[in-house]
DNA sequence: GTTACATTTAGATGAGTGTCTAAATATATG
DNA sequence: CATATATTTAGACACTCATCTAAATGTAAC
């Protein structure tokens, strides 16, 4: 995992905005840009981040890029941060 | 949990690596400087992120000021991290 | 190939961030 | 109170970042 690139993904509100919508389903960056009142250009900067720290993965459809959710990614974010937390002696945290 | 105050103070490399050495256990500033190659002044400036986001807790104890880890909210956090995962029906997940 | 739609790229701008040096504050000790 | 140690605050600087507009690219349909 790419540690400081999901992070500095994270970081943005509206990029966790995008995560929690492609939560429900995949979509397509044209339906994504809709719910926020940002350009596409700016919409496109957020999908290039959350592709390098390989949050998404990215689709073609016709005219459409259709993206979805790259759960594997999220889940071992997750874990990490429960091995930052001590007194939970149930699995060894790796350093 | 303040959620972007969080989620900034992460993203720092710094401030995950302090957070890490909190892991083993409380320290104070001083100590946790030799760790690092940076001035007293930006230790003390990740210290204030770190606060302001609720992770770490301070007492002063004489000339020191010894920092703790806050576990609570990072165990929210992994578990708002984990809401974002679907297929993961067990417990709901609010919005 | 041209027109229409969908997304990305290029370049610019203003705000935010990490770092530094220097000065200030706080606590302990002589 | 004066000195020493520990940390914070103030101000500055370079760099990154989110956003925009305008232009370019890619895909489909005519």
């Amino acid at each position: 995992m790419k540690q400081q690139e999901v992070f500095r993904a994270l970081a943005d509100p509206t990029r966790r905005a995008i995560l929690k919508r492609l939560q429900r389903s995949a979509a397509s960056a044209g339906e994504i840009g809709t719910l926020f009142d940002i350009t596409g250009a700016s919409l496109s900067h957020h999908f290039t981040v959350l592709k390098q720290a390989d949050l998404v993965r990215t689709e073609r459809r016709g005219r459409s890029i259709v993206y979805s959710l790259n759960t594997t990614v999220m889940e071992d974010l997750a874990r990490l941060l429960l091995d930052l937390v001590p007194a939970r002696s149930k699995s060894g945290g790796k350093s």
